[in-house]
DNA sequence: CTCGATCCCTGGACGC
DNA sequence: TGCGTCCAGGGATCGA
């Protein structure tokens, strides 16, 4: 279940080994959650990658413009979204294929670009730039990003549950179900709490919860939980540090409470029953 | 506006 | 062994 950090961490491997590189041919399986895998495949080949980025659990791959002029609407991107079981490996072709690989890219190193997907709930696309500014405009700023002002703003105006509004990618991008729920038990507020109703205090709690958690997780190289590896297939190490995720009857590390595990905007929400009280149920 | 339900898809865990 | 059921949970969509 890749989130921001385990995104972080594929982008930062693919940033060490793609850039100045030339794709050289492609070669697709199901394309199913590609969009417009013909024309993919018709324009990616000869590209060279430029650079590589995140946009809250987007990947895009900056494409240097093709010769002589690249029109205003120039498919300039790869952009990938590896949904919930999406992984990207780069490597030498002759290594063993995993099941449910469906887009090889041959690369002008001889290394090749792959993309496993057991669930196919990622998505593919050659996007242009003006593509990437509605997503931008569209989703709320980066997790990892976004200021005390724009964080309370977003979240004090919604009348939606706090787990909603941090999944819902809207007011704040790149926060899945784990690190949502990591930072509500860290920041103590129940995952059922209305955006409106949070004080500005816990607001402002949350997000720091939120990204110093998003911080150290990249530095452990996130979470792997299923079966999260990164783009030289190893695992994160985030998950040994979870503190409420996965841990329905298990004691609270800060008041040995057993950890309850509800279902809250359609997602499991793990939470300390204690340390993170309910709201009072209202009409 | 916010909600839950449903769908996309596969594999693993579990009960019988 | 094998089969059925539930669960995982990112995101779109639809109706209440």
């Amino acid at each position: 279940m890749p989130e921001l950090p385990e995104v972080e961490t594929v982008v930062r491997g693919l940033r060490a080994v793609l850039p100045g590189r030339q794709i050289l041919s492609i070669r697709l399986g199901k394309t199913d959650f590609i969009d417009e895998p013909i024309l993919l495949a018709e324009l990616l080949p000869g590209h060279r990658v430029a650079d590589v980025s995140r946009c809250g659990k987007f990947i895009s791959i900056e494409l240097t413009p093709r010769e002589p002029e690249p029109s205003a609407d120039a498919r300039q991107y790869l952009v990938i979204h590896l949904g919930m079981t999406g992984r990207i490996t780069t490597g030498n072709p002759s290594e063993p294929v995993p099941a449910h690989t469906h887009v090889f890219l041959a690369l002008d190193d001889g290394n090749e670009f792959r993309y496993t997907d057991t669930r196919r709930f990622g998505q593919m696309r050659l996007a242009s730039q003006s593509w990437i500014d509605d997503l931008r405009a569209r989703w709320g700023e980066d997790a990892l990003e976004i200021n005390a002002a724009n964080f309370a703003r977003k979240i004090g105006s919604r009348a939606a549950r706090i787990k909603a509004l941090l999944l819902g990618q809207h007011a704040v991008s790149g926060i899945g179900n784990i690190y949502a729920d990591e930072s509500l038990w860290r920041a103590k507020i129940h995952p059922a709490r209305l955006g409106n109703r949070l004080s500005a205090r816990e607001a402002e709690t949350l997000r720091k919860a939120l990204q110093d958690i998003l911080k150290k997780a990249i530095v452990m190289r996130g979470s792997s939980i299923s079966d999260f590896l990164d783009a030289d297939g190893e695992p994160g190490e985030y998950q040994r540090r979870h503190r409420a995720y996965g841990r329905e009857g298990e004691r609270c590390y800060r008041c040995r409470t057993l950890i309850r595990r509800i279902i809250v905007a359609g997602r499991s929400s793990y939470f300390c029953p204690k340390c993170q009280p309910a709201p009072r149920r209202r009409k």
